[in-house]
DNA sequence: CGCAACAGTTATAGTCTCTAACACAAGCGA
DNA sequence: TCGCTTGTGTTAGAGACTATAACTGTTGCG
């Protein structure tokens, strides 16, 4: 899950049990929720004594930090490696329902991303990478576009957004074949619109409010991905 | 926010505790999000101590599903006084600006019912009549709509929902100027369309995911809301 | 080989939910 | 008006959990 640290025999088992706490973590986690994630019975499951897991954890929330950008990094990695080569639009469908499996496969780790539960919650700086590497693929996809009147607004605000903020006008040029202005506004609209929709849906599904309504995820997403491909034009 | 029960002198006070309860819950609440919801320190700030809140509120699940409830039947009134008479995309235009409205003005009650952060929560029949009332104004809205393809899954889907689902259907038909199959697919694949996005870029709104990229939220609601919209061809 | 850093322990403070047992007051009928 | 039932509140306390403190044993590095 991360890259290999200076590996001294003793990091290494610090490193491995940090990984079984957190695999611990995430097994409660999967039936109790967030609020039953408790340090306590994490320990007692591995066979330690309460306190001992300060060792490992700062906090609860720290530990929960560590779960929240690990998810992060797997939901990027997930679309990171999602084969372009297709047709924009056929792309775009294939991003669209890894993030839908990612979720679905493991709702706990999404809700878990979902949103911030507590206000003084500050996200760690990494998140924003994060979020960015996961939101790359979509500038691809989005930059080939030839957007419709309604998202011009949008684009006019993204490319506005790309001009004040280097970093982020560097990022966006980076998922690009040409490095434009106009293309980098265009992609920025598409991805964000896209992380709405997709986030709306899904999310919606993980938390069960379209249950009784005949399962019509899959097909929701289906269509709103291609109203979004019209709406840019992506052939 | 109740109708008025039996106004006997004791279940009037009562009432009334239960609201003042509820009151210093949000306040709590709005500064220490759900996590941070007390009862015991609700207790202290209204004087009294401990336990007697629990003559109120079975559990603290009780009194956040309370506050859901509440906060539900809030939004759904507030969508529910939306003025429908204008063009049917200009109601839609309401709608959403309502929705987000609402939500960014109260994050924390938004963020309440956004999602089950617990997986045993099981939420309360009310709950579901709420969620109808809020979508009902979208009914409306999209069954003068002449859908385009791309939908046309989804429309197929929620007819057969209709027909399966004989409260539904009388729920749809409640919303609609004539009783007609058609249209009721039509309005729900529009209404559930509409809600699954709008909750999407509010939720994101809200959890503050779009700081740092320029305070999007409206603009990016306006064109989804505009998509939609020719995506139905409402006029 | 010795010692510093680390992994783990028990004890304990403090917070919180919720139950139990009890005290008091208010409203209702006779 | 009296008395009883019901409801409202109290304190005491069990049990779960987070987190800190103080201490013990172990490991591996210089």
């Amino acid at each position: 899950m991360d890259a290999v640290p200076p590996t001294s025999p003793r990091s290494r088992y610090r490193e491995q049990t940090r990984n079984e706490i957190k695999q611990a973590a995430l097994r409660q986690l999967a039936d109790s929720g967030a609020s039953g994630l408790a340090l306590v019975k994490i320990a007692k499951e591995l066979g330690m004594s309460g306190p001992a897991l300060y060792r490992y954890f700062a906090s609860r929330d720290d530990l929960l930090g560590a779960l929240i950008t690990d998810a992060y990094e797997d939901i990027a990695t997930a679309l990171t490696a999602v084969d372009l080569t297709g047709s924009p639009r056929a792309a775009l469908h294939l991003l669209a329902e890894t993030y839908r499996a990612w979720a679905v496969t493991q709702p706990h780790r999404y809700l878990l991303i979902e949103g911030t539960p507590v206000p003084g919650y500050t996200a760690p700086p990494q998140t924003l990478e994060h979020a960015r590497a996961a939101l790359g693929p979509f500038l691809t996809v989005f930059a080939t576009g030839r957007p419709t009147p309604p998202v011009g607004p949008v684009i006019a605000e993204m490319r506005s957004w790309a001009e004040r903020d280097a970093p982020v006008a560097a990022w966006v040029a980076g998922h690009l074949p040409a490095a434009d202005l106009a293309a980098a506004g265009t992609a920025l609209a598409g991805a964000v619109l896209a992380w709405s929709q997709l986030h709306g849906t899904v999310s919606l599904e993980v938390s069960g409010q379209y249950t009784g309504m005949g399962h019509s995820a899959a097909t929701l997403l289906t269509a709103q991905t291609d109203l979004l491909a019209d709406a840019f034009g992506l052939h």
